[in-house]
This record gives C-alpha cells, structure tokens and sequence, in this order.
DNA sequence: GCAATTTTGTACTCAAAGATACAATCACGA
DNA sequence: TCGTGATTGTATCTTTGAGTACAAAATTGC
C-alpha cells in the first residue's frame, strides 16, 4: 500500500520520484516509460516507487496530478488580472514563453497527457475537464469585468470565448510540439486575439459579422 | 518478413486488422491496445498479423499512415474550392460534422496519434509534419486565390492565416474529446473565421488592429 | 487435377517489466 | 543510548504479451 511520506526525506524521495517519472512521460510518453528508467532518473530503488505508490497506474496519475498543478501555478501570477486586452496579451506572452522548454519545443503537458490518457479511466478523465476549467476561469472572469466595463460587447457570450482562446492555445501549442516551431502557438494566439477583438466594444460594429457570438457556423 | 497480400483475400484481412487496430488505437490509445485484441476485433490469428506486419511497431506505423490517409481523404471533396468564406465555412461544418462519431465525440484522430507518437521515432514525426502540411495546402491556396481577388487584405499572410487555422482545428478536437462536447469544435473554428474575417478585404481597416498580420504578439 | 503458393490455426517460447519479500539501514523521540 | 517506525537495497517471483514454429487449409496457375 502506498504511504505518505512523514519525514522531510521521504518527501524529497517521493518528489523526486515524481519529478522524475513526469519528465520521463512528457519526453517519452505513457507508454514508454519502465519502471527502471524512473528508478535510474530519480536515483532510486524499487522499493521506494512500491513505498510511496501503490503500482504503476498510481504513480501515472500522480504525475497527472502533479503537472497539472504546476502548469496551472504558472499560470497563476499572471492570473489576478485578465481584465484588459493588454493583460491578456501579457499572459499569452507567457504561455508563447512556457511553450519554449530546453527539453523540446511547445506542447502543453496537460493536453499531451488528455491525448493519451482522457479515455484511461474516469477519475482521470475528471481531472482533465477540472484543469481545464480551472484554467480558464480567469479568463471567464475577466472578460465579465472587460463586458461589465462596456470593453467588450454585451452581445459577446464570454464563455465561449474563453473556450475558443482554450482551444486556439492547445491547438498552438499541439502545432508547435510536431513542428518544433514556438511560432506556431504565436500565430493560433493570434487568431484567438482576433476573435477577442472582435468583440471588442468600440469595433463591434452591427452591420458586419465581426462579433463572434454563437451561430455563425450553426447549419 | 511482413508481406504485401497479392489475393483478394489477403487484401481484405489485411484491411480488416487494419481497420480493427485503427479502432482500438483511436479509442484506448496506442498503448493499451494488445494484440490479442487486435486479433479479436478483426477475427483472425495471430499468424495473420505477423504475415503482414513485420511486428508490432509495423502495424503502428501502418495505421498511422491508413490514419493520414483516410481523415485527409475525407476532406478531400470539400478541398478544391477554398476560395470564399462560404466554401471555407462549409469546410468547417464538415470538419464539426466528422467530429461527431458513434465512437465518441471529437478528437482528430491525426492530432491524437500525434500527442502520442511524434516523439516516437523520426519517419513517424515526419509523417505527421507532412499530414498537417497536406491538410492546410488546400487552405492555403484558397486563401490566396481570395487574396489575389481581392476579396483579402494584402498585407494578409495566408500561410499564418492557414497555420492559425489549423491550431484551431486541433486544438477545438482536443477539447472537444475530453469535454465530450461537439460545441467546443465550433467554437474554436469561430475563432479562427474571426481572424479570417478580421483579414477580409472588406472589413480591413488601418484604424484598428483586426489584420491578423504577423507582429501583433511580439515582444 | 495437381503442384506451388498463399493464407490461416494452434500451440509454444521467452524476455521484459511489473510486483513482492525481506532484511538492512537510517532518523528521530524518549 | 535505545527502540520504534520510516526509509532503502537487493534478490526474487510472476504475469503479461510480443514474437516464433510448424502444419493444415485454401487458393491460384498450369
């Protein structure tokens, strides 16, 4: 049965366990990561990984877990304040500069991990839709201030919104990880941009189809 | 030795394990799928996959290919004619339609097999790079077309335009597969006709910021 | 119809990797 | 210092699943 570390090594044991297997998986993926090339990552027996994990599924969700807290604490300073295009900006900056790692261009770890484990098991898939959710919360947030403010139009559904600028950053960053290119999730941003623009109050004009409420493409 | 079917036959069981690998592959992720299961679901031996897959490995690049070819096949009658909004947008509506499947909702199957694989080994990441190459050329060539009509800005660069595109393709089939919801697809192509829109001749205006010409995010 | 070739069925081998056993060592509090 | 529990090292077991052997059946060409 997999124990909670008590002691300040045991912590650091169990984190460098997990800090390990994640590396593994975001270079390598699920499926190629053995148990012994964690061991020899981490620096570790294989009575640890059976000391702090119950088996091997326990330890890919933890690392699920993990990543998406970390992704999601990076996120956060810039957090506080989506309320204005130039925030907005400021923060795609910082996703364009996250996606540009030493080990590889783009990819969002939590969007490679979706791909591959989304169907894996229930509880997982769960902790997807939360990541998902709690990432773009901010979002949703501040552009309800921006709509309150008169910034953004009132038509503008901010929901959707904030799931098309999901969308644009996991397909950016999903077309920067094959094409190697940071440039990629630069040009998705963009466009995610354009359709926040506009809504826009002040180029939100009736008589084009500049706004991006729902049922433009509906049939 | 992996041998190429000369019977009809041959033909179709090599098409059906094909075909079944595919299946499991897009629902459960490469590597949970055994092949036992493979066998299984296409009722043959397990000497049939060996006659015509040199290993496992084989048979993973060889639905991947099948893969390439049958999603951008799909498209394929959508794909001469790219050179209005209204065309683009009945593109769109195919792409949404194709995202609905009995199997489960959203998640292209190319941008799935590439989270999981494209770190794998070099011809498979090229396979992948040429795939999304050969799916946006369509695009890219309607663009220009409509650019050279006039019925797009100048300044507009259809190859980013078209890469942005892609990005929200992907990235609104991601997000489509884990929040089991068709709508989020929808939305991501909103954002892309946006930026589209934003770079239409007609709603080009130098006042404001909607041409998605590059520039817009950098630092 | 018959030989040659292709295709298929079944049983088996074997290595890899996950999981376990258990003793040794370490760290902290009394 | 001593004892207890937490932590770690090594050796071993077990299962899974990829890959092989080989013969039977079906099909094709002559």
């Amino acid at each position: 049965m997999a124990t909670e570390p008590t002691t300040a090594r045991g912590r650091a044991t169990r984190a460098r366990i997990l800090q390990a297997a994640s590396e593994l998986i975001f270079r390598n993926g699920v499926g190629a990561v053995r148990l012994d090339d964690v061991e020899a990552a981490a620096g570790v027996g294989r009575s640890q990984l059976y000391h702090y994990f119950t088996d091997r599924d326990d330890l890919v969700r933890a690392v699920v877990h993990a990543t998406i807290d970390t992704v999601l604490a990076m996120q956060k300073p810039r957090y506080a304040t989506l309320d204005s295009l130039l925030r907005i900006d400021e923060w795609f900056e910082s996703i364009i500069a996250n996606g540009i790692r030493p080990e590889g261009v783009g990819g969002c770890a939590i969007g490679l991990l979706a791909a591959q484990l989304s169907e894996h098991d229930h509880v997982t898939r769960q902790a997807f839709l939360d990541a998902f959710t709690r990432w773009e919360a901010p979002l949703i947030e501040g552009l309800s201030r921006m709509q309150q403010r008169g910034e953004l139009a009132v038509g503008a559904d901010v929901v959707e919104l904030a799931d098309l600028t999901m969308a644009a950053i996991q397909g950016g960053l999903l077309l920067a990880h094959v094409r190697r290119s940071p440039h990629q999730i630069r040009l998705a941003l963009q466009g995610a941009r354009a359709a926040l623009l506009a809504s826009t109050a002040s180029s939100a004009r009736p008589d084009d189809m500049s706004g991006a409420s729902a049922g433009d493409l509906s049939p």
